[in-house]
RNA sequence: UCCUGAGUAGCUCAAUGGCAGAGCAUUCGGCUGUUAACCGAAGGGUUGUAGGUUCGAGUCCUACCUCAGGAGCCA
């Protein structure tokens, strides 16, 4: 057996390019039927998959008992003659001529994914394998075009990139339960739940600014939206009110999702995603923008009507099932603003026609994915931003940096936060989104 | 933290309180167009753990463990 050293080497996403010629491809063994004395190699290399035909008269004997005997993701090369067929998936199908093996799965420990159904747990605990399926490296896929067309929309629209400190020294809203760890001799350390304090300080240095990386939350959130560990991106800046913002962020979803659709057809139809729900998200005439107290009225409606099981109390914050039921209401993403101030965060603007509502915004996504931006106006001037966090009974010595951005030449700003996870879930259409992540970290599971 | 549910073969799941089973996977055999291939055969079990009730417990009771998804909180 000798490998045909001649034979460019190929991907098969590329396989179009290569029609009629002879090519070598490098991966794994997915699948295998045979029948008698013809085999039906299914191989993927991570761009795809393709199936490859070896009738036994037409390879040399090892070829084909070495195909035969192969175990599902053996590394391999093979080398074959691209050749259309109709029946194919792809279009595609591969006369093999060679093939080596790199390396065998061993008989006595076949690979433990199988190609029929499994359950959450299993999987997860087999993660690091699980990614090699079709939709989970799709998820994938389509998760690494999110990140980049999020950042690209910053990017290319005058935004710099300030990363803040992921190890910080306090909480930075005050609210979360944070992870914590020694930090030297005597001081403590907190993983960070949001950067977005530092990058307050940022836009107030270079204008336009953004910050992507991982956050952390201990809370013990057992639900199919929450991680302990998830990456957000926040863009802040300097001279932006609420309506700017919101104008910010509807851009800013339209990017991605026409980037998606760009180039992820194929993966979101592996995925099982509809399409069209995604289509009517960047249609003209932008997203739906409702105030909180549009909303309450929506709710107090719905619940008469019978739509909600249980009524909404003015003043307090939408609960799981109300928000599912307002964005059901609209087929593309819906901006809730001016909410109470008395449940928000202590930094958020209040609203000159009603001080009891602050300047923010909540984008729910369609189809019941929740809140995937939060955002808001900051309070520029110094003496209320104090007063508020002496009402929140948060250590005035720790914010002091923050209070002199108030100090020092302080200007109306705002930002917004989104969660790349979220984000995804709704976008692949998941159930989870553990599955958004390549190796989500929950409450209950640190492994693999 | 609270509520609800689930733990049986490697995986997915059955089994009136009365002999612990099937499909898939694995191994062996058959098949030249299969699409999670199909057909035949074989191997594979301390029913999550510890107690209890009973002639007899996978099944009923108690405690605990693990996981799940919902509430709260959030992105």
């Amino acid at each position: 057996m000798s490998i045909t050293t001649s034979a460019p080497i190929a991907t098969i996403a590329s396989l179009s390019a290569h029609e009629g010629q002879t090519v070598t491809l490098r991966g794994w063994l997915y699948n295998l039927r045979a029948s008698g004395k013809l085999l039906f190699p299914i191989f993927r290399d991570g761009t795809g998959t393709i199936q490859g035909i070896v009738p036994k008269a037409a390879v040399p004997e090892a070829v084909f008992e070495t195909l035969k005997n192969l175990t599902l993701e053996s590394s391999l090369t093979v080398t074959g003659k691209v050749r259309a067929d109709s029946r194919a998936p792809s279009g595609f199908e591969l006369d093999v001529e060679d093939v080596q093996v790199i390396q065998k799965v061993p008989v006595e420990t076949p690979f433990p994914i199988q190609l029929k159904e499994a359950g959450v747990d299993f999987l997860m605990e087999h993660r690091h394998l699980w990614v090699r399926t079709p939709r989970q490296s799709a998820i994938l896929r389509v998760r690494a075009t999110i990140m980049r067309a999020a950042a690209e929309y910053f990017d290319t629209n005058g935004f710099i990139r300030t990363d803040p400190p992921i190890l910080t020294p306090n909480a930075c809203e005050g609210t979360s339960e944070l992870f914590e760890m020694d930090y030297f001799d005597d001081d403590k350390a907190y993983l960070t739940q949001s950067g977005q304090l530092y990058i307050e300080a940022t836009a107030l240095a270079l204008g336009k600014v953004y910050s992507f990386g991982p956050t952390f939350r201990a809370e013990k959130s057992k639900t199919r939206r929450h991680l302990t560990e998830f990456w957000m991106i926040e863009p802040e800046v300097a001279f932006l009110e609420l309506d700017g913002l919101l104008n910010l962020a509807e851009g800013f979803i339209t990017h991605i999702v026409t980037t998606v659709l760009a180039h992820h057809r194929a993966d979101l139809k592996v995925i099982g995603k509809d399409v069209e729900k995604l289509e009517a998200v960047i249609t003209p005439g932008g997203f739906p923008r409702v105030s909180y107290d549009e909303a309450h009225a929506m709710l107090e409606t719905a619940f008469a009507e019978g739509k909600i099981e249980a009524p909404h109390t003015y003043g307090h914050d939408f609960g799981s099932p109300d928000e599912t039921y307002i964005s059901s209401q609209f087929d593309k993403p819906v901006m809730i603003h001016r909410y109470p101030a008395a449940f928000k965060a202590f930094y958020m603007q209040p609203d000159p026609l009603d001080p009891t509502k602050a300047l923010c915004v909540d984008v729910l996504a369609p189809e019941g994915y929740g809140e995937i931006i939060g955002g808001s106006q900051r309070i520029h001037d110094y003496n209320l931003l104090k007063s508020r966090i002496e009402q929140h009974d948060l250590p005035l010595a720790a914010f002091q940096w923050y209070l002199d951005l108030r100090k020092y030449g302080s200007v109306p700003h705002s930002g917004f936060g989104m969660g790349i996870e979220r984000a995804v879930a709704w976008i692949c259409g998941l159930d989870h989104v553990r599955e958004t992540i390549p190796f989500a970290r929950t409450l209950n599971r640190i492994y693999p």
